[in-house]
DNA sequence: CGATGTCAAGGAATC
DNA sequence: GATTCCTTGACATCG
């Protein structure tokens, strides 16, 4: 069984001065070159901790789809030889790359203008895979979006926007269960439906499992859409418990409502002892690549590993060795 | 300097 | 039909 790469997304921790992007605002003429310097940064910082998967951030390229703001469009072809030369420093580190659209890019949406944003999106994250020349397993990672006229219909808008999704995007896309609405048998029959691959999320899958899918199975179901040769990849996380619910709450000043668990929030770190009976479980002789969301970011990653090798399951050049 | 408001952006629940 | 929440981090502004 090969390693397993363990990845974080987007904001470092473990070490100061490691901005993920180009935060300006539209005024200040922020540009994606100075994202693509701090992005090289990050990856020396990957390189030096033995970090091999990385989900950079949806910002990178500042306003790049903002409709009023066409001047910020043309960064990726600005961008060409800088998105090259990181993309040969990824490959050459193994890093494996992903986006991951915010909440607002919502391809099925019942409003034409808003789905028709979410394929400028989509297309922009693809160019910039493309521009560093990274193969097919660094993907753009969506969920499926509304549920607006109910799943069903919601189910129906993604397939006829992914009909009309440009190759290039399409190529790039891979959903996600979410939390609430569609779980991972939807996002297996739209996979059946598309031939797009799956993430799954298994702390989405126990937030929101209408079938009753165990976990095993489950994670099969989503491995099983990615073609032979490439590397399948997961969401991990671990909820955040009542305990830290409460210590959140009462930073805010507001106490309107009992405390109650909100199993799906994630945690700062990852609870080592079920990510370890996950891989001697339900994960047992399964290939795939970790994608940790952990509101500790690379500070979680970094301390799991030491706990993962203190329990037997050591990790060598950033990909964990496992049963 | 610390606190507070704002940011490009959607959806869904609530009133 | 309009408002609020969700949730997020950092910039921008103000006292």
């Amino acid at each position: 069984m090969p390693g397993r790469k363990l990845g974080f997304a987007v904001k470092v921790l473990g070490e100061p001065d490691l901005p993920s992007h180009d935060t300006r605002r539209w005024q200040s003429g922020p540009h994606l070159s100075v994202s693509l310097e701090r992005l090289g940064r990050i990856f020396d910082y990957l390189a030096r901790a033995r970090i091999a998967m990385y989900r950079f951030s949806s910002s990178l390229v500042p306003y790049g789809t903002h409709p009023d703001l066409p001047q910020f469009h043309g960064q990726v072809e600005e961008c060409t030889e800088k998105l090259a030369s990181l993309g040969e420093h990824a490959r050459t580190l193994g890093l494996r790359l992903s986006s991951h659209p915010s909440q607002y890019i919502v391809l099925n949406s019942t409003s034409p203008e808003v789905s028709r944003r979410a394929v400028r999106d989509l297309e922009l994250q693809a160019r910039l895979l493309d521009a560093m020349g990274l193969g097919p397993e660094a993907v753009v990672v969506l969920h499926v979006g509304s549920a607006e006229a109910g799943p069903e219909a919601g189910k129906e808008r993604f397939l006829r926007a992914v009909e009309r999704l440009p190759g290039a995007a399409r190529g790039r896309l891979v959903i996600e269960n979410d939390d609430r609405v569609f779980s991972v048998a939807d996002v297996a029959d739209i996979s059946k439906r598309t031939g797009l691959r799956v993430v799954w999320d298994i702390l989405h899958h126990h937030c929101h499992d209408p079938e009753g899918i165990p976990d095993r199975e489950a994670l099969r179901l989503a491995l099983a859409t990615w073609p032979a040769g490439q590397v399948p990849k997961i969401h991990y996380s671990s909820p955040k418990t009542a305990v830290e619910e409460r210590a959140r709450k009462r930073g805010r000043r507001r106490e309107r409502r009992l405390v109650l668990p909100q199993l799906r929030a994630h945690a700062d770190m990852v609870d080592p002892i079920a990510f370890e009976q996950f891989l001697r479980g339900p994960a047992r002789g399964l290939s795939f690549d970790v994608m940790l969301e952990a509101k500790a970011k690379d500070a979680a990653l970094l301390r799991l590993r030491e706990q993962l090798a203190a329990r037997g399951l050591p990790s060598e050049d950033g990909a964990l060795r496992t049963p």
